[in-house]
DNA sequence: AATACACTCAACCGCCTGCAT
DNA sequence: TATGCAGGCGGTTGAGTGTAT
C-alpha cells in the first residue's frame, strides 16, 4: 500500500541555504530539470535536504523568473484587489503577479502593505480580513451615497462617490474599477457575508450559500447585480485543483440565487468586465432603483 | 558605543487533497 | 475500496538586520 517514506527527516539538513547548496540546487535543475519528483530529487543533486526543502527553495528564490526587489504601485493595487474579494489565497494571487511567489505576496501582505492600508481610509487595524476590509469600503460607498444625495442613489453616478482604494502616489483607483477587476476571479463560494435585514441606504455583498435559506430577496430593492446564469471557471481554479472551482451543491444554491434576482428583476445578465464599460454601468445604476451593485463572475 | 526594540523574510510546520498502490 | 505518500497550500516562527534611545 501507499509510497515509500518521502525523507528521514532525521537526517537532513534544515535552516538557512548555503551558497554551495543553491549552486548545486539550481545546476541540478538546470540540467535534468525536477523530474517531476521533488522527494529523489536532493539525493540525485548531492544534497541532504528535505525535497519540500527543496522545492520551497527552488520555487521561492531560486527559479529565474523570479522577480526581486519593491513592489510596484500596479502590484499593491492588484494585491488590494484580490486580496478583498479572495482572501488570503497567495497563490492564485500570485498567478497575476509573474515573478512573483505566494511567499513574497504574503510576506508583503503581512509586514507593509497592510500597515499602509491602515494608515488610510481609517480603516482599523482590526478590520483588515477580506470581509472586513469590502465592508469597510463599501461602507464608504454607502455613506458617500446617502450624504451627498439625500433622495436618489443616483448619486452613483457621480464617479468619485465610489470609495476608493488609496495608492502610493496619492490618486485613488474607485472600487467600481475594483469589482469589475475582480470579477474574473469571483465564486460564489468566496463572497462575503449576508446582511439580512439590509434596508435600502444598507450597502452588503450577498453569499448564496446563506441566501437560499434566510434571505428574502424581495424585500431588498437596493441591490443591483450583474452576472452570469453560468459560473465562470477561472484559469486559477483550474490550476489551483480541487482547493478551487465550484461544487455541484455550491452551483444548485448559487442558481437559486440567481434565479430570485431574475423574478424580481434585480439581475442584469452581462458580465460587466467584458459588456459593459464603466459609464455603461453607471447609467444602468442611475437609472434603476438600486442603491448597491454585486458583481457575479 | 551599547542596548532594546521593531521589522523583514526565508524557512518550517501542519493540514488538505489527489493519486499510486 | 482503503491506505498512505507527494505535492501544494496558508499560517507561523525566529534569525538576521535596521533603527531608536
Amino acid at each position: 500500500m501507499g509510497r515509500t517514506p518521502c525523507c528521514d527527516k532525521a537526517n537532513v539538513k534544515r535552516g538557512p541555504w548555503s551558497p554551495e547548496e543553491d549552486a548545486k540546487l539550481k545546476h541540478y535543475i538546470q540540467k535534468h530539470g525536477t523530474g517531476g519528483n521533488w522527494i529523489s530529487l536532493p539525493q540525485k543533486a548531492g544534497l541532504k535536504r528535505c525535497g519540500k526543502s527543496c522545492r520551497l527553495r527552488w520555487l521561492n528564490y531560486l527559479r529565474p523568473d523570479i522577480k526581486h526587489g519593491d513592489f510596484s504601485e500596479d502590484e499593491d493595487r492588484i494585491i488590494y484587489h484580490l486580496f478583498t474579494t479572495i482572501g488570503s489565497r497567495w497563490s492564485v494571487i500570485a498567478t497575476q503577479l509573474p515573478g512573483r511567489t505566494d511567499n513574497d505576496i504574503k510576506n508583503y501582505w503581512n509586514t507593509k502593505l497592510k500597515k499602509k492600508l491602515i494608515g488610510t481610509n481609517n480603516v482599523s487595524s482590526q478590520n483588515t480580513t477580506p470581509h472586513g476590509l469590502l465592508s469597510h469600503f463599501l461602507q464608504i460607498s454607502s455613506t458617500n451615497s446617502s450624504s451627498s444625495s439625500s433622495s436618489s442613489p443616483s448619486s452613483y453616478s457621480d464617479h468619485s462617490n465610489f470609495p476608493s482604494f488609496p495608492n502610493p502616489n496619492g490618486t485613488f483607483s474607485t472600487l467600481l474599477d475594483t469589482i469589475s477587476f475582480s470579477s474574473t476571479l469571483l465564486n460564489p463560494t468566496n463572497l462575503i457575508s449576508t446582511n439580512n435585514n439590509t434596508s435600502q441606504d444598507q450597502t452588503f455583498i450577498v453569499n448564496p450559500n446563506q441566501v437560499q435559506n434566510n434571505y428574502d430577496v424581495k424585500s431588498n430593492h437596493g441591490l443591483l447585480v450583474f452576472g452570469r446564469d453560468q459560473a465562470s471557471c477561472s484559469s486559477s481554479d483550474a490550476e489551483y485543483g480541487s482547493g478551487g472551482g465550484i461544487g455541484v451543491e455550491d452551483e444548485k444554491k448559487r442558481m437559486s440565487f440567481v434565479k430570485q434576482f431574475h423574478d424580481h428583476e434585480m439581475w442584469m445578465e452581462a458580465s460587466p468586465l467584458m459588456d459593459y464599460g464603466l459609464e455603461e454601468i453607471k447609467q444602468l445604476i442611475t437609472s434603476s432603483s438600486c442603491s448597491n451593485v454585486f458583481l457575479d463572475g
